[in-house]
Order: C-alpha cells, then structure tokens, then sequence
DNA sequence: TTCGATATGTGATGTTATTACATTTGTCAA
DNA sequence: TTGACAAATGTAATAACATCACATATCGAA
C-alpha cells in the first residue's frame, strides 16, 4: 500500500505482462503468456487483475473485456478525476486521458440526481491518427 | 428503417420482453424468458439484439454486459449527442441521459488528436437515489 | 509459536458471445 | 410465374470471458 506498490510475485508477472505490451491484453492473453512462469489456471491471472485495480496500476477497459497498465504510472490516481479512454479499433492503441469539465459534468448529474457514482467508464471506440491516414 | 421501425417476429420478441422489463436483462435472460415462444438458442437473441441496437431502439450496457430498452423511444437517435448511463448497483435501475458539453469536450479531444471516434460509451456505477436513501 | 490475514494452486463450473452450416422467407425483376 | 438474390431463421458446436469451491502455503503480528 505504499506509494510504489510492494507487488507478490504474481501480481508483479502480470503487471510486467502488461507494462511491457504496446496496448491492452485480456486476461486469458496473459495467462498463456506467463505458462512458462508457473501459471496454470485463469484465477491466477483475475486475482492478480483485481489486486493491480485496487491500486490503480492497470485499468479495465470493458467495451473490450480487457486490461491496460495505467499510462500515468507516477501520477496516482489521476488526481482523482474521471479517465477516458480512446481505443483504436485498428491497432489496439489505448490513450488515457482525464478532462475536468467532463468529470464536472458527470458530477453535476449525479449530484442533482441523488446518485453515489463508485465507478465510471468513458470509453471512445475509434480510429486512431496513424491508422487513419492510412 | 422507417420512423417506427418494421420488426420481424424475432426482433419483436427480443424488443419487448426489454421494453416490459424494468431494467437491463442479459442476452440469455432474454433467452430464457423467450423459450415459450419458441427461441431455442443464444444466436437467435443476439441476430435480434444487433439489429435493434442498429435501430437505435436498445442500448448495450459494456459495463454489465447487458441491454436496456432506449428510454426516449420517440426521441431517435439522441440528436446525435452521446448518451451517459447511470445504473444502479442495488437495484439495476438505468438512467439515460446526454449532456452536449461533455459530448463537446470529447469531441475536442478526439479532433484535436486526430481520433475518429463511432461509438462511445459512458456508464456511471453507483447507487441510485432511492437505493442509497436505506 | 500460534493465530489470522493474505496469497496461491487447481479443477470444475458458470456466463457471455461467435462460428459454421442448413433452411426458410420476402422481394423484385425477367 | 419463376428464378435469383437478400434477409431472416434454426441448430449444434465452439470460443471467449469469469467465478466458485476447496485445499494449501506464506507472512506478519500477538
Ligand atoms: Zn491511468
Ligand atoms: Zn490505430
Ligand atoms: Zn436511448
Ligand atoms: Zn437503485
């Protein structure tokens, strides 16, 4: 729990896992990927997920039941502002970003609206820059 | 494709065990609740399901992996402006609405980088007003 | 050391979605 | 009318994603 995680040895094959790939992997990716370092069974890799979530190292992104390591590694959590993202439906890219006026927004409808938001998702399907000059 | 679209038997089915239910089902929900008019296999609810989304009638949740019907049926489609979901976690209600400053905003970010966004997903998780007042 | 919390290993199962292929139905023009 | 094509449907099998249940191991504090 301190400002760079201690991570356990599954938790850190797994955030290595995503950290070293170039856009989102699911978790049944990952897990043929870390066979060789002992990982045998899809529990191995969730527990792992959720662990990494809890601490804000990797984000979920669920239009494509997939996991992406947080690309602001040293700026946790995001000033606790809401975080887009936009998916290349192309090539995977995944860019994060947060904006103020949206978090605002969204937080002037729940708050006229008596609702506690725990969690939101902002996902941008699309086409990214390099993929669409193509 | 007119304004109240021509839905074959199927689709029919699938539209209104969502417009009767009071919240988002699942694919398999619908199934199941479909048997007795002679739906036998997930495909047939999913052929369904993505023609109505194509219509503009039902939403897909990402987050729950689930489908609503479009709360503003006569309002098609949105004006054009993306649609935020807040659902609730207690009692599966979804409430839909569109704000233009966050729909501005976002497509600020995706023009200035070059990002050709075509779907776009906003869903908020928490705890409605009624729920939370327990 | 002993207890409890956390982490791990493993098989089975549950849930969501698609592929592949055959058949039927509707539309329209020759 | 009939042939041809598009759209819709029926069905089984499979793929993809996620959790449950239970056993074992590891670690830190009392
Ligand atoms: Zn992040
Ligand atoms: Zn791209
Ligand atoms: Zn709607
Ligand atoms: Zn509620």
């Amino acid at each position: 729990m301190t400002a760079t995680q201690e991570l356990t040895k599954n938790q850190s094959l797994v955030f290595n896992a995503l950290a070293r790939a170039d856009g989102p992997l699911s978790a049944y990716t990952i897990l043929d990927q870390l066979r060789n370092d002992g990982f045998r069974a899809p529990l191995q890799v969730y527990r792992a997920l959720d662990k990494l979530l809890d601490y804000g190292m990797i984000h979920r992104l669920e239009s494509i039941n997939a996991f992406v390591a947080c690309a602001h590694p040293h700026t946790h959590s995001h000033g606790h502002g809401m975080i887009a993202f936009a998916i290349c439906e192309k090539c995977g890219q995944v860019s994060e970003f947060s904006d103020d006026i949206i978090t605002g927004r969204v937080r002037e409808w729940t708050n006229s609206n008596g609702f506690k938001q725990s969690k939101t998702t902002i996902e941008i399907r699309g086409v990214c820059a390099n993929c669409g000059t193509a």
